[in-house]
DNA sequence: AGCAAAAAGAGTAACGTACATCAAAAATCG
DNA sequence: CGATTTTTGATGTACGTTACTCTTTTTGCT
C-alpha cells in the first residue's frame, strides 16, 4: 500500500481536493463540521504531507540567520566553517544562511542588531548569544513577528525559544568532573579557570562541577574559581601563581576560552603534561594540546552537527512540523587524542 | 538569482529538455558531442539535480534492507530499536527498511542470507556481519547486481563494498587504552576480556589499546587477552580467578560482550568500583553498570546515527549522489555516567 | 543519390502539493 | 420566499523532474 495523498484523503471523505487543501492550509471558508470530517480521516488514513512535493509547489525558501559573537573567537570561527560546510550539504537544500555578528558584551549592541533583523524578510534566526534581559525581550518581538528562534550552543532558558541546540552546561560540568575525579584518583587539588565566573555558562559547568566532586570525589580539593576577564596576561599569571605555588595541583579544568595562555602558564611551570588538563571545545589549540599530551581531554559539542541541527529545526519549525528529537539531541562528547574525528 | 533548473540547461545548450534529461540520466540516444555539450552547460551554469523532485517524477521508493546478527544478543536490539525509530523520521522518506537475522557464527547461513536477498527486489544492504571469504564472495554478486552495499558497525575491508558506517577500531582500541591509562596513572595490571580474540574487531580493538599502552603508558603491564567463547560461566570463572590472584590488578578493559558476567566475577572478588573498568557500546547493561559506578567509562558509537547514516548514505549509492562525509563520520564516543545522552 | 538507422527535437502527462478562479450548491437572513 | 452570503466543487496552472510518444533531422552506408 503506498503513502495516502491528498487525493484519498479527498475521495474518503466524500469532499473535494479544494476543501481539503483548505483544511491542510487552514484556509478560510470551510464549515467546523467539515474541517472536523476532513482531519478524521486524515488521522484514520495516516496521511502525512509529503513536505519535499509541498516546499516544491510554493517554492518554498527559507531565509535563515545565524547570529553569533563579534570579534576573534576560536569557536566562533569553526561554528563559521561548519556554517560554510552544512550550506554545501543536502540539510541546506532550499535554505539561505546569512552570518551575523553581535558585540558579545554589549547587551544593546546584540539588541540593535537583532531589532535590525525585523526588516530582512527572515525565516528564522539562530542566536548564540548571551542571555540578558534585553535579548530576552528582543527575541520575544521576533517571535512576535512570526520568526522561528533557536538557541544554540549558549541556552537561552528565560527568553521562551522554541529549541535549545546544544548540550547542557551543567551536565558538561559534571562529566568534566567525573573525568578529573577518575584522572587524579587520590586526594590533590584542582584548579578551575574560566574568562568570567559571571557567564551562565561558566555558572553552570561550575555548579555541575561541583557537585560530581562533592559526592563522587570527597579527597579532592576544588579550589576557587579563577578569572581571567578575556586577558590572556592575566589567565597566564594567575595561573603560573597556583602552579608555582601549590605543590599538591593535580588537575586543572578550564571553563571558558584562554586555554593558550593557560597551558602557556603550565609550560612556564614545567609541570605540563603531569597535570590533568580539562578544556571545552574543540579548537584549533585545544586540538594541537591534545596532541601534545599537554591537556588530557576536551569536552565538546560536535558544530557540525549542531549547525545542521540547528538548520533543521528551524525549518521545522518554520514549516510546524515535528521535530525528531532523537536526531537533534546534542551530545556531550569527550575528546582524547585518538578519538578527535 | 534562482537556481537553474533542466529548462535552463536546455535553453542555455540550445538543444531540448529531452536530450538534457537523456544526458543527466545517462540514456542512450544522444551524440558524444552533444553529450560533451550539455555537460559543460551543467558545469558552466552551476546545475544540481533536485533530488525530491526527481524522486517525486519518478516515484522512487528505497527498498533496504538490514542484516544484522540472529539470535540474543544486546547490541542488535539497540539497532533494531534504532531502526524503528529511523523508519518514524524524515530520513526515511521513501525507504521501506527489511530487518534480515542471519546466523552470527555460520559464514554458509549467512551467505544463504545474502543470496536469498537477490531474488527480492533490493537497492541496497546495510550489513552487519563478520567477514569471511565466503561472504567476501557473496557481497561481489550482490553489488555486481548494482545494489548498494555498506558494512554497518563492523567492517569489511575485503569486501570492497561501498562505504563504512561505524568506528575503527584500532582507534578505539586506543582510545580505550588513553583513557585506562590516564585512569590507572601509577603501574598496575590491565585484564584484557573478550569473547574471541579472533573476531576482527576485538584484533584491533586489542592492537589499538596495545600501541597507546606500549608507547603512552610504559609503567602499566597489560596482560594476555582472556577470551569466554560466549559462555558466561567462563567469563565469570576466569576473571574472577585473574581478580582474586592478582592483587595489583587496577583496570579491565572489557573489548566484547559478556560484561553481565565479567561484572559479576567483579562483585564476588569485593574489588568492584575500585578497579578502572572499561567496555564497548552502550546496551541496558553496560548502562545500568555506569549508573552503579561500576563501569568507569563506556567506548560507544552512537546507533541511531549509525542507522540513519546507512540509510543515508545508501540512499546516496542507489541515486550516484556524492555522500557528505562530514556528517557521515562516526564518531569514537566516550560515556561516563553524566553524559549518556 | 538513396535509404535505413540513429539522433535529436517537440510535446505532454505524470508525481504530490499549493494556490487561484469561477461556478454551483447550500445555508443564512431579512 | 427571494436575496445574500457562505461553503463547496471543479478545474487549471505551477513547481522541477522523469519518461513516454511522435515527428523531424542528421548520419552512415551501399
Amino acid at each position: 500500500m503506498n503513502k495516502p495523498t491528498v487525493h484519498d484523503i479527498a475521495k474518503e471523505a466524500g469532499v473535494s481536493l479544494a476543501t481539503v487543501d483548505r483544511v491542510l492550509n487552514e484556509r478560510p471558508g470551510v464549515r467546523i463540521g467539515t474541517i472536523a470530517k476532513v482531519q478524521a480521516t486524515v488521522e484514520r488514513i495516516g496521511y502525512v504531507r509529503d513536505a519535499y512535493a509541498a516546499n516544491l509547489a510554493r517554492r518554498r525558501r527559507y531565509h535563515l540567520a545565524f547570529i553569533l559573537p563579534q570579534g576573534p573567537s576560536q569557536f566562533a570561527e569553526t561554528v563559521k566553517s561548519a556554517i560554510a560546510e552544512a550550506c554545501a550539504s543536502p540539510v541546506a537544500e532550499r535554505v539561505e544562511i546569512e552570518i551575523v555578528e553581535a558585540p558579545q558584551q554589549d547587551p544593546h549592541g546584540i539588541v540593535e542588531v537583532l531589532r535590525s533583523l525585523q526588516s530582512r524578510s527572515l525565516d528564522g534566526v539562530a542566536l548564540m548569544v548571551p542571555e540578558t534581559p534585553q535579548v530576552r525581550d528582543a527575541v520575544a518581538r521576533l517571535k512576535q513577528k512570526g520568526l522561528a528562534i533557536v538557541a544554540l550552543a549558549s541556552d537561552l532558558p528565560n527568553s521562551n525559544c522554541q529549541h535549545f541546540i546544544g548540550i547542557s552546561s551543567l551536565m558538561a560540568g559534571r562529566t568534566a568532573a567525573r573525568l578529573m575525579g577518575r584522572f587524579v584518583q587520590e586526594s590533590g587539588e584542582i584548579l578551575v579557570v574560566t574568562n568570567s565566573i559571571r557567564s551562565r555558562d561558566s555558572l553552570e559547568r561550575r555548579l555541575g562541577f561541583d557537585e560530581v566532586m562533592a559526592e563522587g570525589f570527597p579527597a579532592i580539593t576544588v579550589l576557587p574559581s579563577v578569572e581571567s576577564y578575556d586577558d590572556p596576561k592575566r589567565m597566564e599569571l594567575v595561573v603560573g601563581d597556583v602552579v608555582r605555588r601549590r605543590p599538591r595541583l593535580a588537575g586543572i579544568y578550564s571553563m571558558g576560552t584562554g586555554n593558550t595562555a593557560m597551558l602557556k602558564a603550565l609550560r612556564g611551570g614545567g609541570r605540563i603534561g603531569e597535570i590533568a588538563v580539562i578544556a571545552h571545545e574543540l579548537t584549533p589549540a585545544t586540538r594541537d594540546a591534545l596532541l601534545a599530551d599537554e591537556v588530557w581531554a576536551v569536552i565538546a559539542q560536535n558544530v557540525g552537527h549542531l549547525v545542521r541541527s540547528a538548520v533543521r529545526v528551524l525549518r521545522s519549525l518554520c514549516d510546524k512540523m515535528p521535530i525528531f528529537e532523537a536526531q537533534e539531541q546534542a551530545r556531550i562528547e569527550i575528546l582524547l587524542k585518538d578519538n578527535l574525528s
